[in-house]
DNA sequence: AAGATTACCTGAAGGC
DNA sequence: TGCCTTCAGGTAATCT
């Protein structure tokens, strides 16, 4: 699945495509667009300027010619998120289609990026800068940039489980659950804990393991378990890396023990009862709904 | 009103 | 063989 590690890889493949044309656009399905006639109507004659990520959003920076510029002076990005099972890939036009290919974007280059996706969960769309930073707003820290202070305010923050709040993208943006359920295991933490019941302990080796995980999935260039490929086709290679995910009955790689699978945040979520213990302590909980003081202020 | 659950979508896999 | 159900998880919408 598209999370930080796997949209940072595709992001760096359409890098060399910076200063390129984009010369037309076809559409197959397009209920995933929110405007496919403005992209239709946008799109011919720009020029890719940047291309960056933010969480698992693709921002591609785009500049129109000189005569359409004048027009409106501000910027346009074009904003792609894979959902499941998109994928972004250039191909020589003679090159047959996949099927599920919806979007075909002709390049001066001669080649085409297409965009390819089963079960259209992505969204593609242009916005303004004025639209791009309203649509980025809402996302919380980078999980490779937040400082251990911040990371361990906003995780003590919630009382919600500890698996929803690391795939939250408004606490932190571009985890999902693959790299949430290896994160959790490299910390011990159980998936069921509480933000608010963490330890300080466990935070820091919590906000330690994101770190490394993320890292580490980033220069194995992403994890392929069923449709991910980067922009040239290629899959990635931290599946070899996995610890936990999709890993239930498997013994873990530090204990032995039968690896094991929940429902959390209706995410499944693996994790290891020896080396994760559901409990900090002898927790007895009674009472525990009657706090009404909110952390912090 | 934060936190939990469900809907969207298609293909793979398993049951009978 | 083939039909049916379940599962996979990105986010948005809906529930409690």
């Amino acid at each position: 699945m598209p999370e930080l590690a796997e949209v940072e890889t595709v992001a760096r493949g359409l890098r060399p495509l910076v200063g390129r044309r984009i010369l037309g656009v076809r559409f197959g399905k397009t209920d995933f667009i929110a405007d496919p006639r403005r992209l239709a109507s946008l799109l011919p004659g720009t020029r890719l300027v940047t291309v960056s990520r933010r969480g698992k959003l693709l921002l591609i920076e785009l500049e129109r010619e000189a005569a359409a510029a004048k027009e409106r002076g501000e910027g346009l990005w074009l904003l792609i998120h894979l959902g499941m099972t998109g994928q972004l890939v250039l191909r020589e036009p003679s090159e047959p289609s996949a099927p599920h290919t919806h979007v075909w974007f002709s390049l001066d280059d001669g080649r085409e990026l297409r965009y390819v996706d089963i079960r259209r969960f992505g969204r593609m769309r242009l916005a303004t800068a004025e639209e791009l930073a309203a649509i980025v707003a809402p996302l919380g820290a980078d999980p490779l940039e937040v400082s251990e202070e911040e990371f361990r305010r906003r995780l003590g923050a919630s009382r919600a489980r500890v698996k929803s709040i690391l795939l939250d993208q408004g606490v932190l943006r571009g985890l999902g659950n693959i790299y949430a359920d290896e994160s959790l295991w490299r910390a011990r933490i159980h998936p069921l804990r509480r933000g608010a019941e963490l330890s300080g302990e466990e935070l820091a080796r919590l906000w330690r393991a994101i770190r490394s995980v993320a890292r580490e999935a980033i220069r194995l260039r992403g994890t392929s378990v069923s449709d991910y490929v980067d922009a040239n086709g290629r899959p990635g290679s931290y599946q070899k890396r996995l610890r936990v995910y999709r890993r239930a009955g498997q013994p873990c790689k530090r204990c032995g023990r039968a690896i094991e699978r929940i429902v959390v945040a209706g995410r499944g979520s693996h994790f290891c009862p020896q080396c994760q213990p559901a409990h900090r302590a002898r927790a007895n909980r009674r009472g525990a709904g009657k706090r009404k003081k909110p952390l912090g202020s």
